[in-house]
DNA sequence: TAGCCTTTGTCAAGGCTTTGTCTATGATTT
DNA sequence: AAATCATAGACAAAGCCTTGACAAAGGCTA
C-alpha cells in the first residue's frame, strides 16, 4: 500500500510552493497525481519525480524543458548536473580518479573531512538512485577509491573511517525503513567472530529489504554459537555470513562448519565477501551457496522468491 | 493494568484540544477510547496514535485522510522524512513530556528477534522524546538491561548485537540531519585504536547535533596519529575521545598522550566513557577534560557555547 | 545596447469542502 | 452549586480547486 500525499505535504516534502506545483502540472503535465473529491493526491513515485525535477532545475535546465521527460531521462540528467567542466571531461576522457565523475562532489567532501556536506551529498544520492543502484554506482566505487587513495598515501585512515560511518548510517537508515510485511520471507545477517567488516552485510541487508525480505540484521564479528541460537528463535529462511579473504582463517572455517551442521535444513546459509569462497572446501550441505558479488545475492533473493511462490503454488 | 488518561490529561499531554478529540473521534473514528459511565478512558497505545496522527498532520496531510489509517502505516508516514536539505523540520520542540515511556515493548521485541519491531519501537520513542531523553531514557536503560539479561543468561550476545545495530543505525541517522551551520563550533569524535565501542561517541555525536555542533564523526578504532592529521585537516574546536574502562590498556594511555601533546593548543581535547579517568593520569595539558557521563558532556557543551559567545563579545 | 517575446513563479477571485472551535443542553459526581 | 463530561448542531477559518493575470527574468533580434 503506498502511501499518498496530498499537495500540501508534498510541498513541505520537496519545498516546492503550492501553487508552484499547480502550476507545473497545469502548464506542462510535469506530474499528474491522482484525483480525488478532496483533491490531488501524489504518490512517492511523484514525489521522487518532482525532487527529480528539482535537481534538474538546480543544475540550470528550464522547467518547460524538461517537465515532460522521462524518469529516466531525468535521472540521467541528474546525475549529469555538476559543475560542466568536470562532467564534461570526464564524459568524453574518463578522469583519473573516477569513472563516475557526479560522485567528485562527494570526494571533495571526504578530502576536506566534511561529513555534513558527505551526509547531504549521500542523501542526494540516496533520492536519486535506487538502493541498488546506490550501492553499485556510488557507495562501492567511492569505497574503492577511498582504499586506493589510502594506500598511496592521499588518504588517511581517517577519511575511509569517516566515509564508513556515514555510509553505516545511511544504509542503516534505508533498513530502518523496512516495512512490517508479515508473510514475507525471513532473512538473518551477520559476520562470523573474528570478521569486523560490516559493510558488505549492510548492503545486502538493504538490498534485501528492496526485494521485501523481512531482515532480522545481527551486525558483525558474532560466534556461530549465538548465530545459531538466533537462527532458532527467528526461524529465518535464510542466513546470510559475511567473510572477508583476510579473516578466512581456520577458526572463520570451524564457525562456518559448525553453522552447516547445526542450522535448521530448511534454513538456506548463503555465503558472501571476498573470503567465501576459501571457507567452504568440502562442505557437503545443500542450500549452501557463496554469492560472487551483490549482483549475484540479488539474483539468489529472486531465485529464492520465485521457488518460494512456485511451492506456495502447488 | 495499563495506564488510563481521561480525555483533559489526553489533552495536555498531546496539546490537542478537547473539543478536537471529540470531533476526530465523532466524524472520523480516528481513535476510540473506552468508555465508563465517567466518560473516555484513553490508554497508551491510544495516545500514542494521537501523537503519530499529530506529526502526521504536522507533515501536511489532512487528518480525514489520516484518521483511518493503520498504525503500522501512520508509522510509516511519520519515518519517511526526506531529509531535501531546506524541507528541516523545526527541531523538535519541548512535546509532550509523558512519564517513563514504557519500555517493555522495545524489550519484547529484542527478546523475540524481531528487528522491525524494534526498528519501529525506536522510531516511535525518537518521535516521542527528545534526542537526550531518547538516549537517558530509552537507549540506556535497555542496553543496561539486555547486558544485564545476557550476564544472567536469558539474553544470548546475539540480542544485545541486534539492538545496537539497530541503536546506531537510529543515532547514525539522528547524526545525518545536523545542518550545514557555517559560523558553528566544530566537533570531532572519535575512539582511540583498540577501543571498539562506538556507542558513547555516537550518542555524543547526536547530543552535540542538537546543540548545533558541527559534529565530524571519525567512529571507532583510530589510531591517534591518524585523529591528529585529521584534527590538522579539519582544525575542530574540541576533539573528543571514548575510553572503556577494559580498553584503558597502556597502548590507549600511549594514544592519549601523543593526542594531548600533538593537537593544537586551541583545540580541546575532552576523553569521556568509563576508561577514560584512568588514561590522563599525569598529563598537564589545558583545555583537558574529563567527562563523567553524557549529561557532563552535554554540561561541557554549553560551558563551550558560552565561552565562545563571550569572547565573541569582546 | 535597446527592445521585444517567452518563460515562469506568484497572486487574486470565486466556489466548494474540510475542520477546529463554540454554543446549547443534559447527566453525573463532588 | 460547581465541575466535568457527554452529544449535536452551527459557524467561521482554512484548504483546495480552477481560471486568469501580472511582473521579473532570460533569451533573442535588430
Amino acid at each position: 500500500m503506498p502511501a499518498q500525499y496530498p499537495i500540501r505535504a508534498v510541498a513541505k516534502l520537496t519545498g516546492i510552493a503550492v501553487d508552484t506545483l499547480r502550476a507545473w502540472e497545469r502548464r506542462y503535465g510535469a506530474v499528474k497525481p491522482a484525483r480525488t473529491p478532496r483533491g490531488r493526491l501524489y504518490n512517492e513515485a511523484d514525489v521522487r519525480r518532482l525532487i527529480l525535477l528539482q535537481t534538474a532545475l538546480e543544475g540550470g535546465h528550464a522547467i518547460g524543458q524538461v517537465a515532460t521527460l522521462s524518469d529516466a531521462e531525468l535521472q540521467q540528467l541528474a546525475l549529469a548536473r555538476f559543475p560542466s567542466g568536470r562532467a564534461y571531461r570526464a564524459a568524453s576522457e574518463p578522469g583519473p580518479r573516477t569513472e563516475f565523475p557526479e560522485l567528485s562532489a562527494l570526494l571533495d567532501a571526504i578530502e576536506s573531512f566534511d561529513s555534513p556536506a558527505i551526509n547531504a551529498e549521500l542523501g542526494r544520492l540516496a533520492l536519486l538512485l535506487s538502493p541498488s543502484e546506490l550501492v553499485h554506482k556510488a557507495v562501492l566505487p567511492v569505497m574503492r577509491l577511498t582504499g586506493e587513495n589510502w594506500e598511496n598515501g592521499t588518504y588517511q585512515v581517517a577519511q575511509e573511517h569517516m566515509f564508513s560511518a556515514c555510509v553505516r548510517s545511511l544504509l542503516g537508515g534505508l533498513i530502518r525503513l523496512q516495512r512490517p510485511g508479515n508473510g514475507a520471507a525471513r532473512l538473518m545477517l551477520a559476520t562470523p567472530s573474528g570478521e569486523l567488516h560490516e559493510f558488505g552485510i549492510l548492503a545486502a541487508a538493504m538490498l534485501a529489504v528492496e526485494h521485501d525480505f523481512q531482515v532480522t540484521y545481527l551486525g558483525p564479528n558474532l560466534p556461530a554459537p549465538d548465530i545459531i541460537s538466533a537462527a532458532g528463535k527467528c526461524a529465518p529462511h535464510v542466513v546470510v555470513l559475511g567473510i572477508m579473504k583476510t579473516n578466512a582463517t581456520p577458526l572463520v572455517r570451524q564457525d562456518v562448519d559448525l553453522l552447516a551442521l547445526k542450522l535448521p535444513l530448511a534454513t538456506e546459509l548463503w555465503l558472501g565477501g571476498s573470503g567465501a569462497a576459501d571457507v567452504v572446501s568440502g562442505m557437503a550441505r545443500s542450500g549452501t551457496f557463496v554469492l560472487e558479488d551483490l549482483v549475484d545475492f540479488a539474483r539468489h533473493l529472486t531465485r529464492w522468491k520465485t521457488v518460494r511462490s512456485r511451492e506456495a503454488g502447488l
